[in-house]
RNA sequence: GCCGACGUAGCUCAACGGCAGAGCAACCGCCUUGUAAGCGGUAGGUUAUGGGUUCGAUUCCCGUCGUCGGCUCCA
């Protein structure tokens, strides 16, 4: 699916004006300084725009921006045009002495090993320039024909990064310049307006504006703080999610949050996993860790709990647990990348056999989840291991294990793309990765199959053969780890929550202050039928009380006043800002829960 | 963790070597209100933090912590 869309989106205009684009401000960067200074390394075309990296003698500031622009303006208007011509290696060399990047991309051409980002390639590939201008580089194409036609007014540079040299940590750091372009100004202004609605929308900035979570400098970073409303958020959303999946057959366990690290030695985690945990803690000579994942946990459960015949199986075992990873400090984000997350996870214990029900299973649940929450669509990302990475070395399991996921994906007709490099460490995944208002992806379901860690830790089970076996886990999350999917939905619905979601449903406005004591007691009324409400029994206006409670995105606003008070009736307000007029507390409760019930 | 930018009142922002300010929120009063901000007053700050330069630092320099944009990693 996705391969499809790549390669539509190479062979696009698009594609050709944003990798010229990169070529041009390349020229344009590298005139900033004397001949020979900059070093280049690559710049490709990515969704939206491109890219290049440099390796600078100063750091370019975005105050850099309006030189570079403008000299790329004058490029574009000299009309130059994309000349290609295939070389040899060694005329390639000579060409780009003094580029120690292009050099070495040269190098892995030339051994017809590796493409610019250092991923295998099959075919030995030739080796081309393209030159407009006075500006030679390194590239297979395709360019436009000449650099009048790009847009001079439907690109702009965004913004400068530290980007390794082949994404590799142990490698240089450059600098990356973002820049973005389109076929035309009113579509660079779109794309403009989107990156803006994505700001109004962060859920950081939403979580402030409406009360929902806090960090604070004496917790630390990426441990937040939930207010009541942010509680209730969390709670709605993962109770949801409870009874749901209860009401598929999952059963809900509870498992402790500091575990003996023997276990994790035992599991794999600590050979794979330990740069994530957080340091020991030692106490009485026995080491602890705090819990990054819980499938040991549930695991030793399952052992704990005696013999286990063929006929309890498939067992699922669910958990909202928190974990704690030692993140690194630059991965923080809000509350899309804590160290203290919350999975809905679940660990069912299995025979192979069985794999293909349970994945029909655990897609018929996340459809339905999906669909309560008005995702669209989605992706599967079938992860799958990949050269280097770290992962449990048992081939024999690992193929197994992929081939049962493929084959339990296949029987139910989920459509998905391959990824290497991007399993567990214990093994492969369906990754699910659902596509939001705004049309960005966010990775939040999972299902994955392991053959590993119930063999090292001596799960088994009796089969009908009356001989031992070692099940199969699989491992299921819905949400994901509660905490980002709270980001997710808060962006998704920019905090204009459904009825059924929303921390407070309904705000009731008292007019005046002799109008107070009947809002309470409507109050009482809703509270008793399920709502969340809250009564604004303050001495600003009523008006100020409602745009208090538009900004609060709150669903209902009740007013009332001297003739809602003598008819028993409140006057109901929309968010959208539509007057309802004055209708009975009953009506009101009916069309409070109609609402719940359609999940608007 | 790495590269860069940024940290001023609860929030959003001014001041940029010479007495730290506004709006909103909070608190107190007046008004008793009809669908997105009624009026007046009060209080609120060791300018993230620790050093340095200077007669004098919120402002300039360095370290630390945190946040943001990316990289790496990822639920």
């Amino acid at each position: 699916m996705a391969q499809k869309k790549i390669s539509r989106y190479e062979d696009s205009d698009l594609y050709k004006i944003r990798h010229s684009a990169a070529h041009i401000m390349a020229q344009a960067v590298t005139e900033l300084f004397p001949p020979g200074e900059a070093k280049v390394a690559i710049g490709p075309p990515i969704e939206d725009g491109f890219y290049y990296d440099f390796d600078l003698p100063r750091q370019l500031k975005p105050e850099d921006f309006p030189a570079i622009e403008k000299r790329m303006r004058a490029i574009i208007g000299g009309k130059f045009e994309f000349k290609k011509r295939v070389v040899s290696a060694d005329e390639a060399k000579r060409e780009f002495k003094g580029q120690p990047y292009k050099l070495e991309l040269i190098e892995g051409l030339e051994k017809g090993g590796f493409d610019e980002y250092g991923n295998p390639l099959k075919e030995k590939p030739e080796i081309s320039f393209y030159t407009h201008d006075s500006f030679t580089d390194l590239c297979r194409g395709p360019h436009v024909a000449n650099t009048g036609q790009i847009n001079p007014d439907a690109f702009k540079l965004m913004n400068i990064a530290g980007a390794y040299w082949r994404g590799d940590e142990k490698n240089k750091q450059l600098q990356r310049i973002y820049g973005t372009a389109w076929e035309t100004a009113q579509q660079l202004e779109e794309y403009l307006w989107r990156q803006e609605e994505a700001k109004k929308r962060d859920h950081r900035k939403l979580g402030k504006e409406l009360g929902l979570f806090y960090f604070s400098d004496d917790i630390g970073p990426g441990i937040p703080l939930f207010t009541p409303k942010g509680e209730m958020l969390r709670h709605i959303a993962e109770n949801y999610i409870r009874e749901t999946q209860t009401r598929y057959g999952f059963q809900h366990v509870w498992t402790a949050n500091l575990v003996k690290e023997d276990l994790y030695k035992k599991s794999g985690h600590y050979d794979n996993y330990a740069d994530v945990m957080f340091p020991p803690m030692v106490g009485d000579g026995v080491t602890y860790r705090l819990k990054p994942m819980n499938c040991p946990s549930h695991m030793t459960l399952f052992k704990e709990m005696g013999l286990h015949s063929y006929r309890e199986l498939p067992l699922r075992f669910s958990e909202f647990a928190t974990l704690y990873r030692y993140e690194k400090s630059g991965e923080l984000t809000g509350l899309a990348r804590v160290r203290t997350v919350t999975q809905d996870d679940c660990h069912t214990f299995c025979t192979e056999e069985q794999i293909g029900s349970e994945c029909a299973l655990t897609f018929k649940l996340f459809n339905e989840v999906f669909a309560r929450y008005r995702f669209s669509s989605y992706v599967v990302r079938l992860s799958l291991r990949g050269e280097g990475g770290k992962y449990v070395k048992d081939p024999e399991k690992w193929d197994r294990a992929e081939a049962a996921l493929r084959k339990a994906l296949d029987e139910n007709n989920v459509e998905y793309y391959e990824a290497e490099g991007e399993a567990a460490f214990y093994g492969p995944k369906a990754d699910i990765i659902a596509r939001d208002v705004l049309g960005r992806e966010w990775q939040l379901s999972t299902f994955q199959v392991d053959f590993i860690q119930p063999a090292r830790l001596g799960l088994t089970y009796i089969g009908e053969d009356n001989q031992e076996h070692t099940p199969v886990v699989l491992h299921r999350a819905v949400m994901g780890s509660t905490e980002r999917f709270l980001a997710v939905i808060i962006e998704h619905f920019a905090g204009a929550f459904p009825v059924w979601l929303a921390p407070v449903q309904a705000v009731l406005i008292p007019i005046a202050d002799r109008h107070t004591a009947y809002a309470q007691k409507v109050a009482e009324q809703l509270k008793a039928a399920g709502l969340r409400v809250e009564v604004n029994a303050g001495s600003d206006r009523m008006s100020a009380k409602i745009r208090d409670a538009q900004n609060q995105k709150v669903p209902y606003m009740l007013v009332m006043g001297d003739k809602e008070m003598e008819s028993g009736a409140v006057a109901l307000r929309l968010r959208s800002g539509e007057d309802l007029g004055a209708i009975s507390v009953d009506a009101f409760l009916s069309r409070a829960k109609e609402d719940i019930e359609k999940g608007d």
